[in-house]
DNA sequence: TTAACATTGTGAAATAATTAACATTTTCCT
DNA sequence: AGGAAAATGTTAATTATTTCACAATGTTAA
């Protein structure tokens, strides 16, 4: 199951998130165009999508809501699960720790850093703030391979480098500065500012 | 310049902050692959992106920062400047009023919605928070064309129905749950757990 | 002056992602 | 029983995006 295009893989999660929905209100069966719907792409491109994963659904009954769940998560999760922190526990900080907090994910945030003393030794929906000093430490004790970057723009390059030293193999960042990071290392990036200004222009050309 | 791609105006809008960066420090003119360095593409999609918006380079010299900042601004901002509004004043609410205040950018946050009357009338950088009961007159009022949503998952279809019917021609749901917009409506829509299931995967097939 | 080099600009090729088209199968209705 | 309708599964076509390859042309250095 290696070779899954990135898009399929976003759209799988989004698939697993409407299902889960679906699931708590007691749907058994669900149509492709009913997913698709509710995702606003195409039924096609959903069942191309769950295709692809190799599950199959019934004729005429459309796919079996948890069989379809557990599946997605054999695809995506990672069966020990993984451990992530958060550097930086501003707004936006909080926010994605917020967003986790008691869900059913094999994702788990495990710590937050700062460089705030008033911040480090609190807790923040109930993961402890560590010292952004004791970065390196933390991360290896608690074996952390992920990390979120929620700090100042300027501080990006600087903290990135330390995490990458420190062993995270993954990182998502979502300060405005794009940092550089080994191949070995993913790296997914997002900025809100792009997002908006990419809105105001197709906002312009109809 | 109507059929640019939409990946182009995506890296546009970086681009040209990466140059704004770089004319504060001096630099007069750049390369494309140093360009391409911060981004972490290639020179030629660099090149290619540059071409498709018109704009010619000096042979050996590069483009120059100035002229490339204030095309890239021609192309993306529209002319006039567009209201935009944050709809849910939380954490992730004020992580991107934040982000917005002070920018030099055409797009200006000239009002913040939020249902808790214990934030209304309060000032967020400088924006004030209005009650959501008041949100289209107050739309309309101060002529905001695009919505950010911030609100719980479960209020966003319903939130965003209000907004769509003010008026609203962009929304960028940053909710969990997708919504549905009529066609004239220009949507983007942003997960930030399906970007850590995303990582998490492709973390984990190297 | 001339050769080597570095850089842009771009048509063409390659790759990635989406959509169309349709065969197949089950269910429902008459 | 038989035909119409509604789904899935999948190949092929289309469209979007990226990369390759290289011509053109200033610039530098010998």
């Amino acid at each position: 199951m290696k070779n899954l295009p990135h898009k399929t893989i976003e759209r799988l999660s989004q698939y697993r998130r409407a299902l889960l929905l679906c699931h708590a209100k007691g749907m058994t069966y669900i149509y492709s165009h009913e997913i698709a719907k509710i995702q606003h792409i195409t039924a096609v491109q959903v069942r191309r999508d769950i295709m692809l994963i190799g599950y199959t659904g019934t004729l005429r009954k459309g796919y079996n809501v948890k069989e379809l769940i557990d599946l997605i998560g054999q695809i995506i999760d990672s069966e020990e699960g993984i451990n992530v922190c958060v550097v930086g526990i501003g707004n936006l900080g909080r926010a994605i720790t917020n967003y986790f907090s008691g869900k059913r994910t094999k994702l788990s945030i495990v710590a937050v850093f700062d460089v705030d003393k008033g911040k480090v030794g609190k807790k923040y929906h109930g993961i402890e703030c560590f010292d952004l000093a004791d970065m390196t430490k933390v991360i290896k004790e608690k074996k952390i391979e992920i990390a979120i970057m929620t700090v100042p723009g300027e501080d990006a390059p600087m903290i990135s480098e330390i995490l990458v030293k420190a062993g995270i193999i993954g990182m998502l960042n979502y300060t405005p500065k794009p940092v550089n990071v080994p191949k070995e290392v993913y790296l997914e990036e997002y900025d809100m500012i792009t997002s908006l200004e990419k809105v105001a222009f197709f906002v312009k050309t109809h």
